[in-house]
DNA sequence: CCAACCATGTAAGCTGTTACATGATTGA
DNA sequence: TCAATCATGTAACAGCTTACATGGTTGG
C-alpha cells in the first residue's frame, strides 16, 4: 500500500531531508539553497514551493501553522520512506549517473539514529566509485589508439580521476568519523 | 536573426558535436550513447530522436537519404552555433551547475580548427575549477562547528576536493597536449 | 512613507523519462 | 522461418526553468 517513493525526485528528498531534521517554512528552506552548496540542488521558488505541495499531496510532509509562522514538518509516512531512500547501498549504475544523489543521502544521514548507516553508506561509496574508476579505466584500454585521440582519452580520464578522489574521500571520511567516535 | 541557440540542450549539443565530426544516423549515434562514458547524456532513443527532429526544426541540422542509408548532418547555421558554444569560456558558474556541460565542450574541441580553443578552455576550466573548490573551502572556514556538524563538513569536502582534482587535470592535460604538438 | 526584504505563489514552455509499438534485415 | 538485432518512432506524464505577480512587514 506504502506508495513506494515514486515520483520523488533529489529536490523532493532535499527538501524532506531537511524538515525532517527540524520543521521550516519554504522561505527558510529555499534559504538553505540560496546559500550554502546544497544549492546545487535547487534554484528558484518555481521549483521549491511546487515541490514542497507535492510532498504534501503526497501525505509525506504537512503544514502546521499558516502565514508568518507556517512551517513544514514530515509525516510518519514520510519518515518511513526517507529511511528506506537512506538505506540504498550505492551502486556503480548510481554513482555513473546521480553520483549528486548519494551525496545528498550521505549528508542525511548524519541525522539519522542508527550511525551504523553513515558507515555502511560510505563502504559501499568507496566500492561503487573504485568500481566505475575501473570501468572507465578499463574503457582506455580496450579502445586503441587509432579510434581514440588524446583528447577524448583525457576527457574520460577526468571522469576516471575523479571518481577515484571520491573513493579517496570516503575511506578518507569514514577513518575521521570513527576517530571522533572513538573520541 | 541567428537564434542564440535558444533552447539547444546538452543532449542537443552532444548530438551536434557529433555529427559535426562526421555525419551519422540517429541509431548510430544512439550506440554512442550506450557504449561509451558519453552515455552520461543520454539514454534511451525516446530522448534521442525526438532531440534530432528538434536540431533539424531549427535548422541546425539536416537528414541526407532515408531508410537504412539515412543519416545526420550539421548545417552551416549548426556549424556556426556550436562555433559559438565551443569558444565559451568556463565559468565558477557553470563549473558548480553544469561541470558535464565544460566537459562536453572539451571532447569536441578536438575536432575544432582552431587548436588554440583547447588550450584557452583549458585555462579557464583550471582558473574555474580551482575558484570554486577555493569558494567552496571558504564557506566550510566560515561556518563555525556547532552550526556545521563534522558530517555536513565532509560532504562540503567532497566537492571541494572533486574541484580540486579536476583543476589538476586540466593542468596535466594541457601539459601532455602540448607535449604531444611537439612531437 | 518608501524601499527593501520577507514569503508565497502561478503559468507557459520545454525536456526528459518510461513504456510501448512498428517494420526491415540477417544469421541460424 | 524464427529470433535477434537494426532502426525509428509515439504518447503520457512529470519535472524544472523562467518570468511574472502579489501582499505583508520593517527600518530609515
Amino acid at each position: 500500500m506504502a506508495d513506494q517513493g515514486k515520483g520523488v525526485t533529489a529536490l523532493g528528498y532535499a527538501l524532506l531531508g531537511q524538515i525532517s531534521i527540524a520543521s521550516r517554512s519554504g522561505y527558510a528552506l529555499r534559504m538553505v539553497f540560496e546559500t550554502t552548496p546544497m544549492g546545487t540542488y535547487s534554484s528558484s521558488p518555481g521549483s521549491i514551493y511546487p515541490a514542497l505541495k507535492s510532498l504534501c499531496a503526497k501525505g509525506l510532509a504537512r503544514t502546521v501553522g499558516q502565514g508568518r509562522g507556517g512551517r513544514y514538518e514530515i509525516t510518519t509516512a514520510g519518515t518511513e520512506l526517507l529511511d528506506r531512500w537512506l538505506r540504498q547501498p550505492v551502486t556503480a549504475e548510481e554513482v555513473a549517473r546521480r553520483l549528486d544523489l548519494a551525496l545528498l543521502r550521505f549528508a542525511f544521514l548524519m541525522a539519522h539514529p542508527d550511525r551504523g548507516l553513515t558507515h555502511a553508506f560510505l563502504r559501499s561509496f568507496e566500492t561503487a566509485t573504485a568500481a566505475r574508476a575501473a570501468e572507465l579505466k578499463g574503457f582506455l584500454e580496450t579502445e586503441t589508439g587509432a579510434a581514440m585521440p588524446l583528447q577524448a582519452r583525457l576527457a574520460v580520464e577526468h571522469g576516471q580521476r575523479s571518481l577515484e578522489t571520491s573513493a579517496r574521500w570516503a575511506a578518507d571520511s569514514l577513518r575521521r568519523l570513527t576517530a571522533e567516535q572513538g573520541e
